[in-house]
DNA sequence: AGCACGATTAACT
DNA sequence: GTTAATCGTGCTC
């Protein structure tokens, strides 16, 4: 196992959020809890980018809850969804442009035990494969809003990955725009690693 | 102060 | 394929 710090630094983040995300796959997310590693390898992100893309929440310009989104990258945003749902996000780009990536799928690599005490009920393939299992699975909540992802302090940050080939990636619309209007709601801004990948590294 | 809605999931049919 | 669950946020009154 690799022991040397594998940080992702500020400077990765602070680039177009759709660089962001594309690269974010295969990233390594990680989440200590009590001592214990929990780590996912990321199998799926989706950017969004800035007050022009309604689908983007910074679309309302800075609340309470988007300001995050215009301060510096490598933050974490973190928000809730559907009455029960935390979601996490990735703050990208330079200060004052709002955008962020939506860390939707990861695919556990340590912490197993943990990760089945919460999603056990599910089978295993449906542990983390949703933004809001992910964060169940990985207890992240409006606590974490705001964090460093680029320090260890918080508990949760994310760590540099084998790099996923072109060849292995997925583009698509981002998914549950359901309102959305175009050409916002079929914008390309989703990336996933292709399943064949996930089984075969897993 | 009140209200409609949502970057979803799980449990149905 | 359809739908209920459930509450923070932002907009309207």
């Amino acid at each position: 196992m690799k022991v040397s710090t594998s940080l992702l630094p500020r400077e990765f983040y602070d680039r177009p959020t759709l660089t962001v995300a594309r690269e974010l796959l295969g990233a390594v997310l990680v989440r200590v809890e009590g001592g214990v590693r929990i780590a996912g390898r990321i199998t799926e992100t989706e950017a969004y980018v800035g007050e022009s893309d309604l689908a983007c929440h910074a679309r309302a310009g800075i609340t309470p809850r988007t300001q995050i989104m215009y301060g510096d990258a490598g933050r974490a945003y973190v928000y809730f969804n559907y009455g029960m749902h935390w979601m996490l996000n990735a703050v990208t780009e330079t200060e004052g442009f709002p955008a962020a990536v939506l860390i939707r799928a990861i695919q556990p690599i340590e912490g197993i035990e943990i990760i089945a005490s919460r999603r056990g009920k599910q089978p295993r393939s449906k542990w983390t494969d949703g933004p809001a299992k992910l964060a169940q699975a990985l207890a992240i909540d409006k606590s974490f809003n705001s964090v460093d992802l680029c320090s260890r302090e918080s508990g949760l940050w994310i760590e540099a990955g084998e790099r996923v080939l072109d060849e292995s990636v997925t583009i698509g619309a981002r998914v549950g725009l359901y309102t959305v209007p175009e050409p916002w709601k079929s914008m390309p801004w989703r990336f996933l690693v292709k399943i064949k990948e996930i089984a075969s590294s897993g």
